[in-house]
RNA sequence: GGGCCCGUGGUGUAGCGGCCUAACAUGCAGCCCUGUCAAGGCUGAGAUCGGGGGUUCGAAUCCCCUCGGGCCCGCCA
């Protein structure tokens, strides 16, 4: 093991371009093989993983000294090799160990997939991750967003951050973190709503992406305490259709993002991405009630929500019906919703909102909003609520507001259903969660 | 918040009253093997069975308490 020279380095994935030259690579140790006269090193970088050949017996001692993760750089000749995988690998290399790791590792990263339980895995997040097949998945998660944002943008939709602190707790009051801002009550705000539909006002079309705080002491494989949300509001529209036909789009630009982008994470998880259907179905809430009674023999109506089962035959009867896994349902009863909703003008005790079941599970909720300054005051007034805490959001519709809309997507819960994952913690890169707030 | 279940070497599991001075796989250490690719072979170290109390001649195994974890439901993205 020496000094290595200055020398560019590239990608593991960039191999195949430099066959026949000596390239420079670093990464981590992911696994030594020793033979008796040869010996394999796969390093792993931040893409992909190559295979050194050390055919040097003195070398090869040396790295068997080191514990996997030690971090390397190795400098070699790329050579085409049908015996390697992948066709190509490194030899007559020169390594340097930039950082050696201290203790071998809990689990086995070189394995196809970590043998060790949820807790375990999330535990040890800062390694697990290092994973190809974890790493894979919030590949996914960052190609989803960028789908997201570049199809808003060529919608024309301006790019917001709007405050996490917040004075009030944004709907209705419960389940909010408190926390202490100079002495005074702040809370950890549980959705941009207020700001992202005031700023309806100033660009007409605005998303955001950023964290949300819920402090629902929830524990079950689909809820987290702080979770990443993927929120829209526009202006200017018909009703809560017009924000139904953005999603559609906004889903096809994110699932065209990840065929574009993430194919060989998508390779990796053996992931069949969906299709939006030209029209995704839609169901009013009254509709599905009297569907899944009439053919389940479940009676639900009157209930003012769908029960997770209810949303899950939901979904598998769309995808019967329709071949769609994709499921509007609409015109929610008011009661279940905040008080900023716009009721159906037709039918009052329904509203003008949807939420968007994806294989089976609540992805996105989203619909119209009041927009005139009177309707908030009534509406906050039917709620026993006081507009004062509320006075900066109501300035906005004091001023004049468009009709307007918008929907929030839930991206560890888009990442979960599109890798089928049974726990949302798998998608997400440190969890918070009832008990944990660690690593 | 309600209900159900689990806690055994680093990791994943088996054992569920005496044959357990706790087994298997993998990792780890050492030796061997000219091409591996979840490499293979041999040898070895490593857990007093989450913690505490109890029942019993005898407990990893049964009971109680406690701590930690999982699932379902409620609620939601």
């Amino acid at each position: 093991m020496q000094e290595v020279s200055p020398m560019e380095r590239i990608w593991t994935t960039q191999l195949r371009a430099h066959v026949g030259k000596r390239v420079r690579l670093a990464g981590w140790l992911q696994r030594l093989r020793q033979l008796s006269h040869v010996s394999f090193l796969i390093l792993r970088d931040g893409k992909g993983t190559a295979q050194i050949v050390i055919e040097d017996q003195e070398l090869a001692e040396q790295l068997g000294r080191l514990h996997a993760e030690s971090v390397l750089v190795v400098e070699g000749l790329a050579v085409a090799e049908p015996q390697a995988p992948g066709g190509i690998e490194v030899r007559q290399p020169t390594i340097e160990v930039l950082s050696p790791a201290s203790a071998p590792p809990p689990f086995d990263l070189f394995r196809p997939r970590i043998k060790a339980q949820l807790p375990t895995i999330l535990d040890h997040a800062p390694l697990a991750l290092r994973h190809p097949r974890h790493r894979a998945i919030f590949y996914l998660s960052a190609v989803s967003m960028q789908g997201f944002r570049s199809t808003l943008r060529a919608l024309e939709f301006v790019e917001i951050q709007t405050p996490k602190l917040v004075a009030s707790a944004t709907e209705g009051g419960a389940n909010v973190f408190a926390v202490d801002y100079f002495g005074r009550p702040a809370y950890l705000a549980q959705s941009p709503q207020f700001y992202k539909q005031i700023m309806v006002g100033v660009f007409e079309r605005v998303f955001e992406v950023g964290p949300v705080f819920r402090a629902e002491p929830h524990d079950t494989p689909r809820h987290l305490n702080e979770y990443v949300s993927l929120d829209v509001e526009l202006g200017f529209i018909k009703d809560h259709t017009t924000v139904m036909d953005v999603l559609a789009q906004v889903l096809r630009g994110m699932l065209a993002a990840l065929h574009e982008d993430a194919g060989d994470a998508l390779a990796l998880l053996g992931v069949k991405l969906p299709e939006v259907p030209e029209k995704i179905p839609a169901l009013h809430f009254a509709e599905a009630q009297e569907l899944i009674f009439k053919q389940t023999g479940e009676d639900a109506r009157g209930e003012p929500d769908l029960a997770p089962q209810h949303e899950r035959w939901l979904g598998e009867w769309a995808l019967r019906e329709y071949g769609s896994e994709f499921l509007f349902v609409t015109g929610y009863p008011m009661v279940k919703r905040p008080f900023y909703t716009h009721p159906d003008p037709e039918r009052p005790k329904y509203s003008n909102s949807f939420d968007l079941l994806f294989r089976g599970l609540e992805l996105v909720t989203g619909g119209q909003r009041l927009h005139r300054y009177e309707d908030y005051l009534a509406a906050l007034a039917s709620r026993g609520l006081s507009p004062e805490p509320f006075e900066g959001y109501l300035e906005a519709f004091k001023y004049g507001m468009p009709p307007h809309g918008g929907f929030a997507i839930g991206l560890e819960r888009w990442v979960a259903r599109l890798i089928e994952a049974p726990n949302i913690r798998e998608t997400t890169l440190f969890p918070r969660d009832l008990q944990r707030l660690t690593p």
